[in-house]
DNA sequence: CCTTGACCTTCCAGTAGTGGGAACCCCTAT
DNA sequence: ATAGGGGTTCCCACTACTGGAAGGTCAAGG
């Protein structure tokens, strides 16, 4: 099938495809007019690949992932070493994104929002002990 | 006083000092040696975008709450607007990562991992249909 | 046969926010 | 005179694409 099939059928733009393409994620074999001939298998890892990065693996996380996802004599180990990295990586991440939100939640809150040019916002972020920047 | 000076007391890299002036976020003058001369408003400023982007405020976001926070005849509205929004995307980021971590948590509390190939997090990511790569 | 339109191709540029490094200038101290 | 520790510009790399331009291919209709 042609790269708009297949990414109809996978769910990810033509333009990722040929990007996976660039990188070596996936090899398409070229027929006589230069268009991408996609086979089932190609398909395959296209899908495993867009639900790995919906996930939130890297595109080097997915390439590991690929090739445990190829190779037969696999171990588990191997691939439950990088989902749990990720979901590390992942805790992280929501926990210094929680921070963020509780902090500009309260100072969110702390603002009256008119027409006054008085904001706790703008004061917090300016730093503790500054003045007019003017 | 010189780049290096107020990095430090910024507490920003120079590079990045210098990025927010190729931008145009500061501005500091240049003296005859071609060196940037920053004044104690510079300063002030750049504190003012640290502290902005570690809250996750987009360069563009901190443009707009730099050009409110100079702008004496400001409206504390405009400056909640901005930090609404971005409280907002900060929530769904939040919510996204949760549903990942998830997702994941519970793939990776399903796999074995040791040295048998079966795995349900490449399983997984293979699609409900799928069957082997090969 | 020609045109139209959808599809395919490549390449280039850009995104955010730096990090790294080359190559070079400037200032101070010894 | 020289050594070091500043500073300067410029360019490339990164993540993971996304958009656009310029042009080749294919199938259908007049």
């Amino acid at each position: 099938m042609n790269i708009g099939e297949v990414s109809s059928r996978a769910g990810l733009p033509a333009k990722t495809i040929r990007y996976y393409e660039d990188i070596g994620l996936v090899r398409p074999p070229r027929g006589a007019n230069g268009y991408r001939h996609f086979r089932e298998a190609d398909l395959h890892k296209l899908v495993f690949l867009g639900r790995a990065r919906s996930l939130g693996f890297s595109i080097e996380d997915c390439r590991g992932l690929m090739a445990l996802y190829e190779d037969r004599a696999r171990a588990s180990a191997d691939v439950k070493r990088i989902a749990e990295d990720h979901l590390h990586r992942i805790d992280r991440k929501l926990t210094e994104l929680g921070a963020m939100r509780d902090t500009l939640a309260h100072l969110v809150r702390s603002c009256a929002g008119d027409e006054r040019a008085d904001c706790p916002i703008l004061a917090d972020l300016a730093g503790p002990d500054a003045g007019s920047p003017l």
